[in-house]
DNA sequence: CGTTTTCTTGAGATGTGTCAATCCTCGTGG
DNA sequence: CCACGAGGATTGACACATCTCAAGAAAACG
């Protein structure tokens, strides 16, 4: 652990920016210290879906391979921590604990993109706003502020576009889905982003999950 | 290595049959030896998504985890080897190897999920359709007989609603699909399963995928 | 303030889903 | 050997959710 210490270093990224291209070199790996950044892959025509969305603490690249496999952004200003690749690849051999904790993280990444794929592949556009808002809220629930009773209060890190690039919809159906919800009292809105859920239940049952216990374990 | 061999066992099922259901207590993990088993999430109204394709050689189960997160399901007369769950763990902890080698392997499977939620999320019937033919085709090209020129020849292992359930669209979209690719040209069809793909470029123009190398590295 | 980006809303087009009828293939029992 | 039935597959007609194109409104920003 110590080591990792030795060669980390800080990168920051300005809102917006394109951190790492499809394709690119990738000469170190790294984790997310502050702020939000998305994975994502493009078709030649465009049409582009995201495939990751990372937070604090979620590790970015991939040790054995050299080139990046998809577009990295940051939707908010970034800090990253970064290792070189080689010295960590080695570091990897040498103390397992390290690779035991990756594997933990990867499978947890892979159960979290089935999830998704549901979301894709079978959930209705007022679904997918709602298990996306769902998820939002809940990772925000433990740092956020007013928590009395199903209530919970959130910031959208993430404009309208990229919500729908989350969610393989247009932006305009997110917009209008968003609308919906707020007209039926599923949710609040001040400003454009800033989200109020009234009651968490009411939310849960929008998004078409099992609400019988049983998300986590 | 000569541990696992000693703490492994076999198991066999037949086609169509659900050998794990979602929620169910495991305490084992496995590994296909022949045939294909798919992992499928169902939502309360029956909307199912499947979210992994089981070939011989892929792992399934989670260390680290005592309940199945969801439905294995073989969709031909399978053979799957066991290994009690405990004893794998601990061996996993003793020998880093093992643990390296499952670290890489699901970092493949993780790239194959991204890869499928672009399909999902962005890409038309057509395309998904192809795309899967694409996958399929690809994979028994080594094994096939005529692979002569761009051509090949394959039987589809999924029933039409195994593969609607693969590509988030119904049964009738995807018969529908399929004889609009045969009528196109783009495949040809003995039977209902027996594929004739003769032109591999062809078929991979429908994908809208990047043609230009690149997809694997 | 202008300007730009982001978001909302409307009207119409279209791809995919739904419901229903029919067909094909194969195995089973009369 | 044939009739029958069951499961899988195809095809049609129609409904409807989402996309496309377009105009504005509302914030954000210099």
């Amino acid at each position: 652990m110590d080591e990792l210490e030795e060669m980390k270093y800080y990168r920051s990224f300005e809102a917006g920016q394109t951190i790492i291209w499809s394709g690119d070199k990738m000469d170190f790996v790294a984790s997310v210290v502050e702020g939000i950044a998305t994975l994502s892959q493009t078709m030649e025509d465009g049409r582009t879906q995201m495939v990751g969305l990372l937070l604090p603490s979620d590790f970015v690249g991939r040790p054995g391979r050299d080139t990046a496999a998809y577009d990295v952004i940051a939707t908010t200003p970034l800090v990253m921590c970064c290792f070189r690749k080689k010295p960590f690849e080695e570091l990897m051999l040498r103390t397992p604990h390290v690779g035991q904790r990756l594997l933990e993280m990867t499978l947890d990444e892979l159960d979290a993109a089935r999830e998704w794929m549901l979301l894709l592949g079978r959930k209705t556009a007022r679904e997918k706003i709602s298990s996306l808002l769902a998820i939002i809220a809940r990772r925000d629930a433990s740092i956020s502020i007013g928590t009395e009773a199903g209530r919970v209060v959130f910031d959208l890190p993430l404009t309208r576009e990229a919500m729908a690039d989350y969610l393989g919809l247009t932006l305009e159906t997110v917009s209008r889905q968003i609308s919906a919800l707020k007209k039926d009292g599923v949710i609040q809105l001040e400003g454009k982003r800033h989200v109020t859920v009234p009651d968490m239940d009411r939310l849960m049952d929008e998004t078409g999950d099992d609400t019988d216990g049983g998300i986590f374990v």
